[in-house]
DNA sequence: ATGGCCTTGGTACAAGGA
């Protein structure tokens, strides 16, 4: 099975390149985030016609996640359990075996700033509630918008960005304790062409330069880690007209 | 060259993104 996140920033927008883009990847499961809109204004039926079934935790104007399956998923969670959000950006449910949680992390804007603080408490959060997930559902699939760059090898020019949002030690620590919880990056579980990202700044013509970072990922549990297949990002949707500034990730997951 | 672009809300331009 196809298991893909994709950054859509404003599923109003972009629902066009959406259902297109399903029809070309054939995803079984997508987890989508920057939905910018509200439940009542989620394009259910649309997607429906184009064959999903979709779970969807939605919020005004920012944020919002969703999940979209070929079949019905059980046990949807929306946010993390016992951490006060305002925000919109955790969905998680349960298909057949398979444990998945889709995350829209927070930016963190600038170190030191009040958000990048809430994204370290958030983070904390995740990592808190991730490790009760873990032994309840042990086939976990963690995947979104991480708004971490993991390495320097995932960075265009690591000496610009160095100590910049998505590159701090701080986030990057954070990242390395998920994967201490058994989760593994899929991406990283195979030789990789260099320079591959999943998110381009829409100014500079930095997607023409491939100046971008990879800060969207997939990342599987011990128990799934031998059955993935492959992990790929799709830079073609990049390309369209008035495109998300992030590509969809994937895997194949046997 | 410490900015460039895109989206939302709302109808001018600010906030947020990354």
């Amino acid at each position: 099975m196809k298991i893909a996140t994709w950054n859509v920033n404003s599923l109003a927008v972009r629902l066009p390149q959406l259902l297109q883009w399903l029809t070309t990847a054939r995803p079984d499961v997508v987890a989508l985030q920057e939905l910018k809109l509200t439940d009542d204004k989620f394009p259910l039926a649309e997607l429906q016609e184009a064959g999903y079934h979709a779970v969807c935790h939605g919020q005004k104007t920012y944020n919002g996640v969703a999940l979209l399956t070929r079949e019905p998923v059980t046990d949807v969670t929306r946010n993390i359990p016992e951490f006060e959000d305002d925000h919109a950006r955790v969905i998680a449910a349960s298909l057949g075996p398979l444990r998945l949680v889709g995350g829209y992390f927070p930016n963190g804007q600038a170190p030191a700033s009040d958000k990048f603080a809430y994204k370290m408490r958030w983070l904390d959060a995740l990592r808190g509630w991730l490790k009760h997930e873990l032994q309840q559902h042990p086939r976990l699939v963690l995947m979104g918008d991480f708004n971490i760059a993991p390495e320097d090898v995932d960075v265009c020019d690591p000496v610009a960005w160095a100590g910049q949002i998505h590159c701090t030690d701080e986030e990057r620590t954070h990242f390395r304790a998920l994967l201490t919880l058994g989760l593994h990056d899929a991406f990283r579980l195979f030789e990789q062409p260099p320079r591959l990202y999943s998110w381009w700044d829409y100014r500079m013509l930095a997607f023409q330069k491939n100046q971008g970072l990879r800060i969207d990922h997939i990342l599987v549990s011990d128990a799934l880690k031998l059955r993935v297949r492959s992990c790929s990002i799709d830079r073609q949707p990049r390309k369209n007209e008035r495109p998300s500034d992030h590509a969809p990730v994937l895997i194949e997951l046997d």
